[in-house]
DNA sequence: GTAAAATATGTTATGATATTACATATCAAT
DNA sequence: ATTGATATGTAATATCATAACATATTTTAC
């Protein structure tokens, strides 16, 4: 299956979820990141929802599970798992995803945020994510962090309301 | 002078106001869109300012100024100028800029934003946005708007620090 | 192994950003 | 001039995010 299509369509999420942890454990060995488990449970909540999150919704699960209950708790969390590539932040949303394509230096996806059905979906090592590189470096600009988002109807939606018609 | 290299460097800054109103006058012309006293006069405090501004920030300026005092005042006269692309929004910076480069269709920007001085400069018509297009488009998602955003430092600034070395 | 330093977690409090709901005023069309 | 649509104003509140500080845990150096 088209891997970028995958969001938008049912698949094995169950398998998903384990592999986005499993490359977080790996990354966190690599790399020696304390990955303690509010983080980890941070990511588990996002990976399993399998949708944007905002901060609030992400806290109230932590406090469910006992950890902290104020801010800082679930935004700390958030930021080093943002900071470290295992979630990114939908700008857009004011919300928060699980990055599926996790581990590669200069990550710089772009997502596509479905107005019907808010999904979210992840595109790795695109041309645009290339093409905001060049046009940033001909007038001498050095990026240091990309946000690309799109907003519009994913293929599953329009294909939803050409059948209602 | 390079168009885009312009908002990281000095310029004739009031020309360039008078066009962008100029240009805002013209298309509430031809669109009949209602550029009203409010509308208009935000218009003008994001042209001066030649920065991002927080919706907060703008509404003080219209405080001074006799308009409304009230949060929705800035937000309701922000999200049309937004609508008829007058102006930009930055997500990354919960802001918003005057648009250089007005009265486009499907006019797609890209912003640079400096981490040092927070200019943030407008590129139009980048082979960025149309590559967002075709990667959204090669799996069937159709874009309604796009937000693509750059942090990193401009080239003013990248200067400035190699002479202080 | 233990002390010191660094890092992480937790709390309270507050700040910053944005919207809802509703009243009043202005504009546009007949 | 009347009516319907649009715009402006207000109060109240919702939502998102951070600062400041105390405590606990982990890491490092000895």
């Amino acid at each position: 299956m088209d891997r970028d299509l995958q969001a938008f369509q049912d698949h094995d999420h169950s398998g998903c979820c384990e592999s986005i942890l499993d490359t977080a454990d790996r990354l966190a060995q690599e790399k020696s990141l304390r990955l303690t488990p509010v983080r980890r449970r941070v990511l588990e909540i996002l990976t399993e929802a399998h949708q944007a999150m905002g901060a609030y919704d992400v806290l109230d699960r932590l406090r469910e599970d006992g950890f902290g209950s104020q801010p800082p708790v679930a935004y700390r969390a958030l930021d080093f798992l943002v900071e470290h590539g295992l979630v990114h932040r939908i700008r857009r949303l004011n919300a928060f995803v699980a990055c599926t394509d996790a581990g590669h230096d200069e990550h710089a996806p772009v997502f596509l945020i479905c107005n019907e059905c808010e999904t979210v979906a992840e595109l790795s090592g695109t041309a645009t994510a290339k093409a905001l590189r060049q046009n940033a470096a001909a007038i001498g600009f050095q990026v240091s962090r990309m946000n690309i988002e799109a907003t519009g109807i994913c293929p599953a939606c329009a294909e939803r309301s050409a059948n209602a018609d």
